[in-house]
DNA sequence: CTTAGTGCAAAACCTTTGCAGGTTG
DNA sequence: CAACCTGCAAAGGTTTTGCACTAAG
């Protein structure tokens, strides 16, 4: 199978992101003298297999379908240990349940998200003079280890749905106030 | 009693945002013919009596202690309903319960969050450049209503706290690996 | 009067925890 | 071989829901 430049390119960050995870995972692991697990490894193999967002029972049931046996509470546990040692991000919408992402090797954030407040999709942007400016933000006696930007608003799909609700909504009145005449 | 002049300002702003508020729901509930009970009218009062997050509980309990009468199922019910109404935000930090936060009279963002990673306090900062420079990101085919900025990291205090921590966690171990020679 | 809103209690939901047994260092 | 991690089941805490009753339009 012969791949694209592009895709060549993309899978050999995948790897070098993957590599560099793998180390900080160690060098974590062993500064507190805790135990690098099969479980960990795995899950943070799966964690770095895409830069997308995702939930960690859709995480566990993809490990445990690609024959990877742990419980869903490992997976928790793991991405707590994650979180603490900076390698993934919370994010959470609405009370959806958390959504989390990793991140990649030391780099700032390199993208924003616009939130559908009706629907509660998703979507990441990429505004790197933003996403600049953003990240050389100080403030006295805090300590800034990385920020969130939140677009709140309708996405297009949202837009068209309430549109034609709202005119449903008002035909239904115009039709019940015609009945009371 | 006599109050300051930036007292008085501070009040007369209060009563605006309050009543400014008390339309908006009115005029909300009025088109989709949804009753005006004093419970609603009670909650939205508490809610815009300050500009500080609060919680549910924390809302429903002092709303109790000052006499009125109501659920916690009505304050969920009534805050959901200022959600889409505009007139309150939701936040949401780790796994604490949500935050909410009132939204005075279509103004756009005048602050932003600063969140401890280690203790989850936040603490509000005003950068009025910044605020209007990000309420003027627009995107096609989706609709931006508000946004939210959270800048993450370590409180002052916890990072004394986690100094301290480490310290203590170093010196422990070097007694262990002592012991073991 | 009709229907929506409230109150109460119970459910649902995600996430954490306690404990027994197995694995890592 | 000791400590820590995993798995399981059960608890925890917030938010939602079902149902009977009350009140708003």
């Amino acid at each position: 199978m012969r791949l694209s430049l592009t895709a060549k390119l993309h899978n050999m960050n995948e790897d070098k992101n993957l590599a560099a995870a793998r180390l900080t995972l160690d060098t974590y692991l062993k500064e507190r003298r805790m135990r690098r697990t099969p479980e960990r490894y795995a899950i943070l193999e799966k964690v770095f297999s895409t830069d997308a967002h995702f939930y960690i029972d859709a995480l566990h049931e993809v490990l445990t379908l690609e024959g990877h046996r742990m419980s869903l509470s490992t997976v928790y546990a793991a991405i707590q240990l994650f979180l603490e040692a900076g390698l993934v991000r919370r994010h959470q919408f609405g009370n959806q349940p958390a959504q989390y992402e990793r991140v990649v090797a030391g780099e700032m954030e390199n993208h924003h998200h616009l939130v559908c407040t009706s629907c509660g999709r998703v979507r990441a942007v990429k505004d790197a003079e933003l996403m600049h400016q953003l990240s050389n933000l100080h403030y006295p006696t805090f300590k800034t280890q990385f920020f969130s930007l939140y677009v709140y608003g309708l996405c297009a799909w949202c837009q068209k749905r309430l549109k034609k609700q709202n005119a449903e909504a008002a035909a239904a009145a115009a039709a019940k106030s015609d009945k009371k005449k």
